[in-house]
DNA sequence: CGGTATCCTGTAAGATACTG
DNA sequence: CAGTATCTTACAGGATACCG
């Protein structure tokens, strides 16, 4: 089964295809933050501490041109810009929630090794 | 529940911890061939060609590192050399089948659509 | 067979300043 | 508030050649 991998129509495994998808510093945790609710654009910003907002910004255009999520634009003052899952970044959950919980699984494991020195 | 993302120990979110050790080019994939068996160095590079040499031994030795892989050196001539998924590495299993199933399904519609045109 | 050793290049990410 | 505009830099990835 894991053989069908690379002669697919583009030559890439789909598990690369996935995650050049989410490839992107931050792109998996805007996803995570999304999953909860839609979010304005420094809402966003404020729940990941050191991105830039010239990073963001474009990490979330990629994964909006990659149809992952939806930017909508408030014709306001000021601006307003919310940012939510598409349907399609919602067939993501189950993935971004997994990683979630294997990332803090992995975490307690690395404190219990650090306390038994 | 997804508020708890940044307070952990490093100031990291779990997703972002995850995504960090499968952050490589080539290293989805290759955890993704090793889900099937224990497999020879050059049995790995056959399977996911435009990877050099150089570039997929340095991302087995990240993720020998990392503890997700197990690396077994045969005293041999000519040398052998093994790559098996470490018991850490098996627990990403559903992750990364989840992934291939995703990038599957992903790419299925991408070819609907260019074929409604 | 399974690597190193060099060298090179593109680009993702960051710092900083400005704006409608 | 939610961005651009510039500039800079590190380094992942790749090409090529050689080795025990």
């Amino acid at each position: 089964m894991t053989d069908d991998c690379p002669p697919t129509t583009d030559g890439k495994c789909p598990v690369e295809t996935a995650l050049e998808l989410i490839d992107g510093k931050w792109k998996g945790v805007a996803l995570f933050h999304l999953l909860d609710k839609t979010l304005r654009f420094n809402e966003i910003r404020r729940r990941i501490p050191n991105v830039t907002q010239r990073v963001l910004t474009r990490q979330l255009r990629e994964l909006e041109q990659d149809g992952l999520i939806i930017r909508t634009v408030y014709a306001e003052v000021p601006p307003r810009v919310e940012y939510r899952l598409s349907p399609l970044g919602e067939t993501l959950r189950p993935i971004i929630v997994a990683l979630w919980n294997w990332g803090t699984a992995y975490k307690a494991r690395q404190i219990e090794e650090s306390e038994a020195a």
